[in-house]
DNA sequence: AGGCTTATGCCACTGAGTGGCGTTTCGAAA
DNA sequence: TTTCGAAACGCCACTCAGTGGCATAAGCCT
């Protein structure tokens, strides 16, 4: 009873599957625009059509780990139960959950790695994940006005949907500098981390015992 | 203060100006994708050529107009007196001010508004500036970081200023959406309203009575 | 005025992304 | 099992963003 999907279905998520694979590996070993599309399609045997039924662009699928991530957090956002407590506590509890669902497939910790280290040494990628997310949090936004019962103009939301998001990527760099192999432990520990320190990023001002020197 | 500069600094900012419009009008009238680079060359009686030396992408030429606020933000960050008041209200009152350096050209504020509403339509448009955004406050970081003499590893900081670029995105958001035409200051009041907003953001509830809670 | 620097125009080229269309492959009903 | 419709695929031609090279022109400087 492992797969109640079509074999249709399962052969596409293959493909699907071996082009970020190969993709991941392709341009981590010779940079992303040292890959042309043609080359990665080639490799994996498949038209380079078939290539862009599955992903919207070159970019798409070297950001595949993270995207699959929040759109579960999206989904998770839609049907949670919601208590009394501060927004902000409750998507630092969900992406948490999230990533403990995610790290199940122990694959998608090496994946997000991968897809970690492209994006922050290439401005295309890193640019796309960008907009994927300032578009799925618009999305989480959504979900969240109506079923909090939010004034539509109180900028409050989209302003603690922001930090989270600030305090997930701060997370993930802190965790793919980390010497060794990044574990999934880790990054939760980093995202508690980050969240943690959000009341304190307000507050801050200039550390009182430092004086400046440079012109 | 006079131009001091050179004719031919002089023609190559001309030519800027009018890519920099033309771009705005174009892609306002029909549309980003709408409008090729070969055509508004041809328009501007420029080739291509010369459009790549002036700005990098398709997408620059259209977030011009932010881009160079942003520019002035960093270099005003670079020499401006440090007090010891919260880095959050530094942020603040440093963009208000390039809000009003940027202002004295009367023709800006109508540029931004065009560079928004096109932003706000666009993909590539937004993917290409919140990637400006990411860049910029990176640099902002680096600056403040060595400005203020922070632990590297502190994420505050970080957080902080995707705070302050989070408020000042929801104020220009809220200032395209007003009705009737947009004006510098009205801008700066919602961006103060933004700013005065984050502190109640953190401790955002559900709340079906909807209880406010003030800093 | 003459040489130097710098911007520009032109041209050919790569590579991402799209549309059309015929063919294969799977799913499901008969 | 056969057959039929739908979905996925491969192939091909095309548009357009972006780059490199090289020759030319325009401003700068002595």
């Amino acid at each position: 009873m492992a797969t109640q999907i079509s074999l249709r279905e399962r052969k596409k998520q293959q493909t699907r599957d071996a082009l970020v694979d190969t993709a991941l590996a392709l341009f981590t070993e010779r940079g992303f625009d040292g890959v042309t599309l043609d080359e990665l399609c080639e490799t994996v045997e498949v038209s380079k059509r078939t290539f862009f039924r599955n992903f919207s662009s070159k970019e798409e699928v070297a950001s595949a780990p993270l995207e699959a991530m929040w759109r579960l957090f999206l989904d998770t956002m839609e049907t949670l139960p919601l208590d009394r407590a501060p927004v902000l506590d409750l998507l630092r509890d969900t992406l948490l959950a999230v990533l403990d669902q995610m790290a199940e497939d122990e694959r998608w910790v090496g994946r997000v790695r991968l897809n970690q280290r492209l994006t922050e040494r290439t401005p295309s990628i890193t640019a796309h994940g960008l907009h994927f997310c300032a578009r799925t949090s618009a999305e989480v936004e959504t979900t969240l006005h109506r079923r909090l019962g939010l004034d539509s103009r109180d900028p409050r939301l989209r302003l603690v949907l922001e930090m989270a998001v600030a305090a997930f990527h701060a997370a993930l760099r802190a965790w793919i500098a980390e010497p060794g192999r990044p574990s999934h432990a880790a990054l939760t520990a980093e995202v508690r981390t980050a969240f943690a320190a959000i009341p304190a990023a307000i507050t801050l001002s200039a550390a009182p015992s430092t004086r400046e020197v440079s012109p």
